[in-house]
DNA sequence: GTTTAGCACTCGCGTATAGGGAGTGCTAAC
DNA sequence: GTTAGCACTCCCTATACGCGAGTGCTAAAC
């Protein structure tokens, strides 16, 4: 895709003009609006070719025209000038993130933060660990046969669940079991402590002393992912409405169930974490039909430089791209900033 | 508001109708639902009768006649027969419900299901309870005066939360802290565990040791009434989006709007705590605008016949309410069953 | 050869108008 | 008290029309 420097320039204003307004733009506003000294006829045959090219299109012959997403793409690759952030909206993010809160209120605050600046949806995914980190556990017997177990992940991260067992344990006995967990696989992952208890199982069947069987059977089930079923935080869906009143209320209703089933909004997120830094999918280059209105805007976040989740933000197509992009950028450094600094 | 048979009849016939096909209903259609044996023209007189009384209304003057709130009011006062509840649905809503299940996990089913059988939105309060009592309590120390503390209320229920202490613990203090508290407090309600160590410091300022005064630090910032941020569940809410379809987008956002404030709604919730069974709400009858289109159906769910939350339904005021009422009656009093069993 | 002015043309949108349909209220007869 | 008949009202839809905005093309100007 090669156009020429007049070309650029009159989509770049093109796609400013239309971002601002909202309205198809004409020859002669952009004769207007534009640098370039030119007259609108001039203009209206740059902008013919443009729209060979597919950049832009005419929603109908006397309207004017608008960015197509193959317009946007190139203007966001290539043609934009990226706005520093606001240092005001920076101490804002600074103030508004504590660094003791739990990571699910952390998350929920920066999703909210990210939709209250931008007035578009806020978008979180919750850090993923490959590998989590025993720190603690603890066992409290409740009726019969059942156990809650408290798990202390991580630094801060506390999962607790409930178990069943084959027989009744008495306190003294759990407190054994725990001891005995807690002074072998403190810091160990989760994982690696449940394969080598199972490990151990298998080599020593027979000569098994009453503590180690009680503390696999409480492996078995206590030490497997914490569920992840809240992996995405959503805020600010409502500011999405403005730009769809005109529209189908219809596709603003598929919008909203997506956001509600989250599964596929998470897989969209999922294909950022590997590249760092900002990634922004225009139209239906996200691969999600009920997005296909909508831009995403994301970047990841994390610890030591390791990803461990991304955030964003999602709007229609026509967004202010040289607002958003700093401040999704921004957003994922301080946060980043915040989970170090618990480390 | 005395009204005849006949006009009891006819209101009856004219919501049901209503409520089904959501259009006006006119005389000739409604001599044709009727049992009764009437002609249009009577019919039309009848019709007259009810919109002096405010039962009824037209929307423009060759329209059918459609129910007011007071005619909603009436009707499910004094009109409405119940159907009992599908056999098929109760199953459901048993399997559904997981008594292992954390309360938060609860709440979220509860409201999902709700929403799944009325096809409306569906609204959980969390429970309330005024006492919290103590069931155990464990600090880990983080970075120095740092502590995460770890607190089991109820039976259940872990709550956990980061406190900044003056000085910093050794694992050893805090492991003595926390058995003095257990033995001391464990069964005890949170606030008496706080008042009871407060009062203890003022009685015997000077000769205090030292676990004590670890003791009370911890108390002051450990033993209050968790946050209630998440106080209120809702789901479905984009059922409610078919409902408005035709009419105001505007509506339809502070709808949604009100939704994600929820304390308005929580508001709404509380005034229905006193008093036990199926409330109903309709139109401008919870006393808040944006739900001034709907309607709201709720019940009270507990435990030992205390009551220690809400839950509910909201939809517009053309509603069944002949099936979304023992649905919502049902549904708490399932959620009520799970309750009890857990303690 | 690029740029510009001029002009006919197209299309969407708002307004005005007419016809049809649904339902009403009133009156008079049963 | 009930019903048939009828004029009336109002909404909804379709159609027509004019206006405005913007285009593409052509020919002249630079």
């Amino acid at each position: 895709m090669e156009i020429n420097e007049r070309e650029q320039i009159l989509l770049k204003s093109l796609i400013e003009s239309y971002v601002r307004d909202g309205q198809p733009v004409g020859s002669r506003k952009l004769a207007g609006d534009s640098r370039l000294k030119l007259s609108p006829a001039t203009i209206r045959n740059v902008m013919a070719d443009l729209e060979e090219l597919g950049l832009i299109t005419s929603p109908h012959t006397s309207a004017g025209r608008i960015p197509t997403n193959k317009g946007y793409r190139v203007f966001v690759d290539s043609l934009l000038t990226v706005k520093s952030l606001d240092n005001e909206e920076v101490l804002r993010l600074k103030r508004e993130l504590n660094v003791d809160d739990s990571v699910e209120n952390l998350v929920t605050h920066v999703s909210a933060l990210l939709s209250g600046i931008t007035h578009m949806a806020g978008i979180v995914m919750a850090p993923r660990r490959e590998h989590l980190t025993l720190r603690h556990v603890e066992f409290l017997p409740l009726s019969e046969n059942r156990v809650l177990v408290i798990l202390v992940v991580e630094e801060h991260e506390v999962v607790n669940r409930i178990i069943r067992t084959t027989q009744a344990y008495t306190p003294a006995e759990l407190q054994q079991v725990a001891n005995y967990l807690n002074k072998s696989f403190g810091g160990t992952d989760l994982f690696t402590v449940r394969e080598r208890l199972l490990a151990e199982m298998r080599d020593t069947r027979s000569r098994m002393d009453r503590l180690m069987q009680n503390a696999i059977e409480m492996a078995e089930q206590v030490f497997v992912r914490p569920s992840e079923k809240d992996d995405v935080v959503i805020a600010g869906q409502t500011n999405l409405m403005e730009f769809y009143e005109l529209s189908n209320v219809d596709k603003l209703r598929e919008l909203f169930d997506a956001f509600n089933k989250k599964q596929q909004i998470l897989h969209v997120l999922d294909q950022c974490i590997g590249s760092p830094g900002v990634q922004i999918f225009i139209g239906q280059e996200s691969g999600y039909k009920p997005l296909s209105d909508c831009s995403v805007v994301t970047s990841t976040y994390g610890v030591n430089g390791e990803a461990l989740g991304v955030l964003g933000v999602i709007g229609p197509t026509r967004m202010a791209y040289e607002r958003v992009i700093p401040i999704v950028d921004a957003t994922a450094r301080l946060f980043s900033a915040v989970l170090n600094q618990r480390h």
